[in-house]
DNA sequence: TCTAATAGCGTACACCTGTACGCTGAATGT
DNA sequence: ACATTCAGCGTACAGGTGTACGCTATTAGA
């Protein structure tokens, strides 16, 4: 019952998904590449790739849901990190700059694919980048005690603050990055500023 | 001397681009395009292509730049409008999402290519924003005083907001795109509100 | 008017793509 | 022990791809 059967069709799907992301790191887009060279890459016949995934969307979608997973568990980690003290600003980007960093391939693929393809990848990374902000909605309105609107709206301002400095990531080396990331916290910090003062605004006037 | 001959060619060059957005608006990602389709909707033999772009990346990036320009153009007729009154956020991101509207192909080609394809598609889209965000900033230094930092800070922030939600545009229709408008409007106006606390705070200090 | 230049065409070629079909050998369940 | 399942293979095919090459007809320039 060791399942020696369905052991081995579980390392040859990790196969394919590895060959995708190497070549997506590469330097094509995700829709550029071939079932026959990830097939290739992966060391099986391109027929048998269809043992696996219906179609290579199929095999895109699932990079997708993992690249979004892998974040997430990754940012609750270092909420865990910070109850013990520390910035969460700086703790949460830095965190999320080194998942770029370390998943750029997928990453990418996440922002290239929300704003192209079909629908299906579209909607998949919505609602990545939706599980992002609801859970940093939550914890404004939880923690730092803002209206749920005011939270929503800056959560919102933030994951797109974020997801776009991720992107410029992509070209460049370590030092650079580290520019990036503290300018990005200056800027959630300016966003966060703002808000504050939003609520003493309408604070007094009610 | 009335150039017959180069009229012409500047009418199928035209063909060509015109083509090319045709087959970009539909579904596919630039670089799932091909020359010879690109040709045909155009009406001309796949040969002739090269006779006016050496390539299809050649004509992509001559997209980006003819996108990159019209934006340009527009934005820098609203400010002119504005200077008879009104307000800069409004009139500005309303004008830029109109734009998105109108020009929903290339805008998405701006975007996706942002993050993917050869380094040369990338720079070429980067330069376009930093003008974007050249002009912005150089607006807040003159007409709202602000520190050259401080308005640096801004300028890359507010870039990042209203592109993100120009992204958002692509799937939804009308009623929505207005909802997003709006909400756009209140998170730049978050970032304005933050840069001018930040200004107050940093008086203080001095 | 005669010559050079050139936009566009048609043919041809080598290559890559997805996938239909039927087979094989090993793991599985009885 | 035996029958069943099924991951993976090889072959095959039709269709799409970029582009090299040489031709034609029209315009530009002398």
């Amino acid at each position: 019952m060791a399942g020696i059967r369905a052991k081995q069709k579980e390392k040859t799907r990790q196969a394919l998904i590895n060959a995708a992301m190497n070549q997506l790191s590469a330097e094509n887009g995700f829709s550029s590449l071939s079932l026959r060279e990830v097939a290739r890459e992966a060391g099986i016949a391109p027929t048998s790739f269809y043992r696996h995934f219906r179609d290579m969307d199929e095999l895109g979608l699932t990079l997708v849901d993992e690249c979004g997973l892998a974040l997430r568990q990754l940012l609750r980690q270092a909420r865990q990190r910070i109850e013990s003290g520390g910035s969460i600003i700086r703790v949460s980007i830095e965190t999320f700059m080194q998942f770029v960093a370390d998943n750029t391939a997928t990453f990418r693929l996440l922002l290239q694919e929300r704003s192209g393809r079909s629908r299906s990848f579209r909607l998949a990374v919505v609602r990545e980048i939706d599980h992002f902000k609801a859970e940093l909605e939550d914890y404004l309105v939880n923690e730092q005690s803002f209206t749920r609107e005011l939270a929503e709206l800056q959560s919102d301002t933030i994951a797109k603050i974020v997801f776009s400095a991720g992107a410029d990531c992509f070209d460049v080396d370590e030092e650079e990055r580290e520019i990036i990331t503290e300018k990005t916290i200056l800027q959630v910090r300016l966003v966060a500023r703002g808000a504050e003062a939003t609520r003493r605004l309408l604070k007094r006037e009610s």
